[in-house]
DNA sequence: AATTTTCAAATGTATCTACATTTATTGTAA
DNA sequence: TTACAATAAATGTAGATACATTTGAAAATT
């Protein structure tokens, strides 16, 4: 359904606030579709974030503050993430060697079976995503891409 | 920058993911930069939709369940919302003529005149995304309108 | 070396959000 | 018409989030 529809509104000022409005929204579709799925594992999304980044580092441990960097949404608090991962065991900690500020975090046996158990599932809800094509969906991040550089910060 | 460096991640599972991700990282940052604007005159994000969608009634009363169909975010809660909205008297509630158990919001004067200072400078912020060309911009929508389409409920 | 600044993580707190429940009203079926 | 379901809004509450502050450690400056 098109986004004139889906939140009743008939005209928009430009075509860039069209633009801007329906990626907010569609995002917001996304991240409640997906966190639907996460729920059934007794994960939020931004757990499901932080283990995928920690996955990511194929056995190699990484600080809270370098998984901060990684996060789709940085105004998370890593540190209470993590501490809800270690709850299920899903993460370890332990302090870093050569920066003792500095907490190294690392994903446990277990936390690597609930994305396993999880991959295929988001996977088949990706492939739904293939009523464009893949030149499209690479087409469409490379203007994403854009529309933020151009905005200096 | 590119998706890339932005989340450090090099690889996707497939083009389908990188966009997915991307969207997601666009919006939080496109929501991030507004709020900071919206903060300005002490307006959350979704308190500025709610008002954009008073004004857009042009003088007609609208029930809360029908601000709440139109949100961006759907699992807002607009009862309390409204209420932020009546204590800085941008908006005023009243009982539904025709149906009790509805409440009818409108925009004051008040909440007018704020929406009027702050739309030159959203619609500034908006003008910096012309990096792509109009046509481009609606083709993008449409493209978000087909991936809601393709995923069925 | 001592002092100051910067940095990493954790924490305190008010606010917000998600979700279930409640209250009041309307609609529908027995 | 009574009983039951459906709807609209408000509210209670646990948990999450945003943001400032704190704690401890490292880096830079004096």
């Amino acid at each position: 359904m098109s986004i004139e529809n889906d939140i009743k509104q008939k005209t928009f000022r430009n075509p860039y606030q069209k633009m801007a409005i329906n990626l907010v929204y569609t995002s917001n579709w996304l991240l409640y579709r997906q966190s639907e799925l996460f729920k059934e594992y007794d994960l939020t999304l931004q757990q499901y974030n932080v283990l995928r980044i920690l996955r990511g580092q194929q056995g190699r441990p990484i600080r809270v503050s370098d998984i901060s960097e990684r996060m789709l949404d940085k105004s998370s608090n890593t540190s209470r993430l993590v501490d809800k991962l270690l709850l299920k065991n899903y993460a370890e900690r332990s302090l870093c060697a050569n920066d003792r500020r500095a907490v190294d975090v690392i994903i446990t046996k277990q936390g690597m079976e609930v994305l396993e158990q999880i991959d295929p599932r988001v996977e088949e809800w990706e492939n739904k995503l293939n009523v464009i094509t893949e030149e499209q969906a690479l087409m469409l991040s490379d203007m994403l891409d854009l529309l933020r550089e151009s905005v200096q910060e």
